[in-house]
RNA sequence: GCGCCCAUAGCUCAGUUGGAUAGAGCAGCAGCCUUCUAAGCUGCGGGCCGCAGGUUCGAAUCCUGCUGGGCGCGCCA
């Protein structure tokens, strides 16, 4: 924000030097306070390419710089870098322009008029949703708010399969608990069947809604109603699971349709025409090779079944049909072999993979007092979702989960997660947002009104000018986060910005300042409550108005 | 053996797409509440940015090669 003052200046000075110059030109918020308000590399840019030394273009450079009553002044430092100093009348000028964004603070609109389709969670209905599957989970809900917030439209999708092996085992497990419960202790339990507790739960639902026909079935036909019961019975969890980490698909996408509606057939088909498809050991194969990649792998199976990589191309391929100007995939770290396949394939149908952005999350480790927690405490199996949330609750699932690069092996705090006051992060967040509505409160019940035509201009405190520079930075933290696909981005920015808030607020006395102070700093936390409050909206956490 | 990811303070991690004296939280130590929420703020200590080369005005960041860890490499998903 703060360089849309000084960059046509800058425009006009090479303009008058004869430079020609077409990117952008980079400016830089300084780390150290000396070096003003913004800096710019440009002199050390452009003077290799001019034959010049950069202090000595740098000065040409001012020379020709237009004069501005919004800049202090102007210097040249180190190897050659221009800092350039504001006035404070940008700073107020700033505020003044965020307070008239009222709740749009921190939107963009780059993404205007434009679709995307965010895939994530995509568990199979075999079971609740582990611990694990909250990263995934958060970064893919945080990831679609991010392109909501830049302007996109943005359609949230679930890809499942309640075909194929492991819903037959999970068919089966059921089954098994069933014979146990109806008087057959004997019967086998499958090999490599599901475990879990809910497995007896589903078990006692089948037996109760079927007590009478069950025992006359054919274990076919059992096994079909235990399989079907078992995969409403998943999904009614996951979706409460999700539900409660405030997550909605807009689209559950079955991949068994791409089956029905020849889908699958014709990517097959299409692969084939181009040469890339063989038959081999009586079963069929993608030629990956051809294509560059390191192995040919089996699409059908001998048994006449599909891999799962073939209706994964059908599926992309589909979802590229569907003319989303983004495809977002969010994988862990464990599909992440699958991934160049696919896009291969999507890629030799004629389609542009560029379209298709892949966030590969990296594995997530749980620690409680410096020991890694891998089972439930409750049932010593695996550790659910529902669980970790009972815990530590559904705002510090969210934050916990993105507030690390994806690409990062996380470490789950558990211990850190559980405490409830200052060394929690997302409390600190949630904190200043409930500390500046406090005094919003208070400041009407003295009768004092948010004046938004305050005399802005008595702002001129060191922290009152960072917080106002800071807020005014949102916005392209907003856009760069979600062109980088970086959700851990907003986390780093709003800890920041609460700092500043608090910084602000122990230095600078709100309530009863001399006027016009009072009215500026109080619009001034108003401004930061919005901006908070966005955020935490943006990553899904809750805003408290109150702690 | 091959592919991808990672390596930064005692611990967990940032690092503005290659910038100036590498930052934060936690842990440790020392301070700040008769006034708007102390779930806050201030200060101190703590570093061969895994190792070795290379690219250039300039590298934690880019390239190459090592070392150490994670995830994969199936006619499983």
């Amino acid at each position: 924000m703060m360089q849309q003052y000084i960059e046509p200046q800058f425009l006009t000075a090479l303009e008058k030097l004869g430079v020609e110059y077409c990117s952008a030109i980079q400016f830089s918020v300084p780390r150290q306070g000396s070096h003003g308000h913004l800096a710019t590399n440009i002199a050390m840019m452009l003077a290799k390419g001019l034959g010049k030394q950069p202090r000595a273009f740098a000065e040409e450079l001012l020379a020709a710089l237009p004069s501005s009553d919004l800049v202090q002044h102007v210097e040249i430092a180190g190897p050659g870098f221009i800092n350039i100093t504001f006035t404070d009348a940008v700073y107020h000028q700033m505020l003044r322009d965020l307070h008239g964004m009222a709740d749009d603070i921190g939107r963009s609109q780059v993404g205007r008029g434009k679709t995307v389709n965010v895939e994530y969670v995509s568990a199979n209905p075999t079971g609740p949703l582990h611990a694990g599957h909250g990263r995934n989970c958060a970064v893919g809900d945080t990831v679609a708010n991010l392109f909501a917030w830049n302007g996109y439209q943005v359609t949230r999708e679930y890809y499942f399969n309640n075909a194929g092996n492991q819903m037959n085992k999970l068919g089966e497990s059921i089954y098994a608990r069933v014979q146990h419960r109806i008087g057959n202790p004997d019967y086998p339990f499958p090999e490599d069947g599901y475990h879990g507790e809910y497995i007896h739960t589903i078990a006692d639902i089948v037996a109760e809604v079927h007590a009478s026909e069950i025992g006359q079935m054919t274990e076919d036909e059992a096994c079909t109603v235990c399989r079907k019961h078992g995969e409403r019975w998943c999904f009614e969890a996951i979706k409460k699971t999700l539900g409660s980490l405030n997550i909605q698909h807009d689209v559950y996408f079955n991949e068994d349709s791409l089956y029905g509606d020849g889908k699958v057939a014709s990517t097959v088909e299409e692969l084939r025409s181009k040469g890339l498809v063989y038959e081999k050991d009586g079963a069929t194969w993608f030629a990956l090779t051809q294509l560059g990649n390191q192995q040919d792998k089996v699409i059908v199976k001998s048994t006449g079944e599909a891999t799962y990589r073939l209706p994964d191309m059908a599926y992309h391929r589909d979802k590229l049909q569907r003319g989303y100007d983004v495809v977002v995939d969010i994988f862990g770290a464990d599909h992440i072999a699958t991934v160049p396949d696919v896009l291969a394939g999507v890629r030799a149908l004629g389609f542009d993979t560029d379209r298709v952005r892949v966030v590969i999350h990296q594995m997530v480790t749980f620690v409680e007092n410096g020991e890694v927690v891998k089972f439930s405490k409750r049932n010593g199996k695996s550790f659910t979702l529902d669980e970790l949330r009972d815990e530590v609750g559904a705002d510090v699932v969210r934050f916990f989960f993105i507030m690390r690069a994806v690409g990062t092996h996380l470490e789950f705090d558990l211990g850190l997660a559980k405490e409830e006051g200052d060394k929690n992060p997302v409390f600190y967040l949630q904190y200043a947002h409930a500390r500046v509505c406090s005094i919003l409160r208070k400041a009407q019940e003295r009768g004092v009104a948010l004046n938004a035509d305050a005399d802005l201009s008595c702002l001129v405190h060191p922290k009152e000018i960072e917080l106002i520079s800071l807020l005014s930075r949102m916005k392209a933290n907003v856009e760069r986060s979600c062109e980088n696909l970086e959700p851990h981005t907003i986390a780093e920015y709003l800890r920041d910005l609460a700092g500043a808030y608090h910084n602000f607020y122990h230095d600078c006395r709100i309530l009863g300042a001399e006027e016009p102070l009072e009215s500026a700093r109080l619009l001034l936390a108003d401004v930061t409550r919005r901006a908070m409050r966005n955020g935490l909206l943006l990553l899904g956490v809750g805003t408290p108005e109150r702690m």
